[in-house]
DNA sequence: CGATGACTTGACGGAATTCAATTAGAGTGG
DNA sequence: CCACTCTAATTGAATTCCGTCAAGTCATCG
């Protein structure tokens, strides 16, 4: 088991999620504490980051990479139960154990504080203490229009839910009309999206290659998907068109 | 369709979810401003309270009673997301829009706030906006566990794990050993509890019907519920004794 | 007493899981 | 470069659980 490593180090003022994390509110003086107590870690691929029931000792954002927030029953059934990308918060203040798992899906940058020197920061500091409410009420309404998919939807409209969930934030971080055709790498392997999704991994399967068949999307290997029309991606998931989403 | 009415009013002091609401924090100084800008309001069973969608010009806490938060697809499929009772926040500051259905489902005092006075209230007080941070968190915890529910459980595990919840929150307002017989009436119809976990009303009959064919629970009645043995029935959902939960 | 709403029960069909076999692709080493 | 292995993914067949449709019970109320 590889541990993780320290090496890095970033200026507030350079981080690439400077504007979107807990510290998003902060002037030059609240990111010099927080310059103060931060410090990296990195995880590669497949790390645990944190075990459900463990003390968890520090709170942090993650950078780069994605991870994944999951729970499990005694018997091994899985179920995701947030994805956490770059700027996403782990870790709340005020509790000692960890109430999930957090695996790293990809290598993963996490700049972390430890627990207690946060705390007391965010004691001091409304900014850090408002953004945060900011960003846990916009998880919680992410987990409630998941909680329509997990409860409602068919397994085609999960897997579409989830498909225009991830084709929506690539689109924002790249330019091109909202009716352009959209390109993206599934971060997610099959038994992921399963177990995000409360399916089993074979019924992924048939149903990204039912949605294939049908033109909804175009697949290139397993993981890069083409979307030709947004609009009929939405259509499939079940939708009205707009649709507040995750992160 | 019968208005609200607003004719009672209580004293913050004399409050009966004084020490559990986002109010909790605040000592006299903070309680006699929150007075300035409160004020009651009641609805009978079955009453919306706010449609999703519609702007939201109040937030508040639900002093008496129960409601739920519900979302609705295009087709009529409804999902409810959330369960309302005592103490528990409603509305979200800095957001106009409501993003889903808040219906009475038994009799229900609120304790309103005007939004924009509140939000100011909250700027200003720290002890506020931190009550309702952990408030948040604690439904976010909640959110995740019911993910878990509705994606992974079976119908039989699924009732199970509501009537625990029930159970439960009753067993922590009445006196008796963890060894005892709990008794409680359910506050939801076989609809309500249908769409809280994703099932269709029939299926709810029929578990409800198997676990007391199995002795799990008694009935008398449609809502009256015995659980002769809390450890049997937590089994029954599927969970690790202990379990986080609701509320 | 009929009407209404909440709930129960049965029969049937279908969607998703389970079990099992096969294929594709990436990485290793001779 | 070509076997060989390992993991990820696909596909098929059988099964099961839950949803749908339909009928019927029970309690309450005007």
């Amino acid at each position: 088991m590889n541990a993780p490593s320290f090496n890095v180090h970033i200026k507030c003022g350079d981080c690439p999620i400077r504007h979107r994390a807990v510290c998003a509110r902060c002037d030059t003086d609240e990111l010099e504490a927080l310059e103060e107590i931060k410090y990296y870690r990195t995880y590669e691929a497949g790390q645990t980051v944190i075990w459900s029931g463990d003390k968890m000792n520090f709170v942090g954002s993650v950078v780069s990479g994605i991870a994944t927030l999951t729970q499990t029953m005694e018997d091994g059934r899985t179920q995701m139960v947030g994805l956490l990308l770059p700027s996403d918060f782990v870790g709340r203040p005020g509790r000692d154990g960890a109430a999930y798992d957090v695996v790293a899906k990809t290598d993963l940058t996490m700049c972390c504080f430890r627990k207690k020197p946060f705390e007391d920061l965010m004691g001091r500091t409304p900014h850090i203490a408002h953004r945060l409410l900011e960003m846990t009420l916009d998880e919680l309404d992410a987990a409630r229009e998941w909680m329509l998919v997990l409860g409602r939807k068919t397994a085609r409209e999960k897997i579409a839910s989830l498909l225009a969930i991830v084709a929506r934030r690539d689109a924002s971080l790249s330019p091109g009309g909202p009716t352009d055709r959209i390109v993206f790498d599934l971060p997610l392997t099959r038994e992921a999206m399963a177990d995000y999704l409360g399916l089993t991994l074979e019924t992924v399967s048939r149903q990204m290659s039912a949605l294939k068949k049908d033109g909804v999307i175009q697949l290139e290997g397993k993981r890069h998907v083409t979307v030709p029309d947004m609009s009929i991606l939405m259509d499939e998931a079940g939708d009205d068109s707009d649709g507040g989403y995750l992160v």
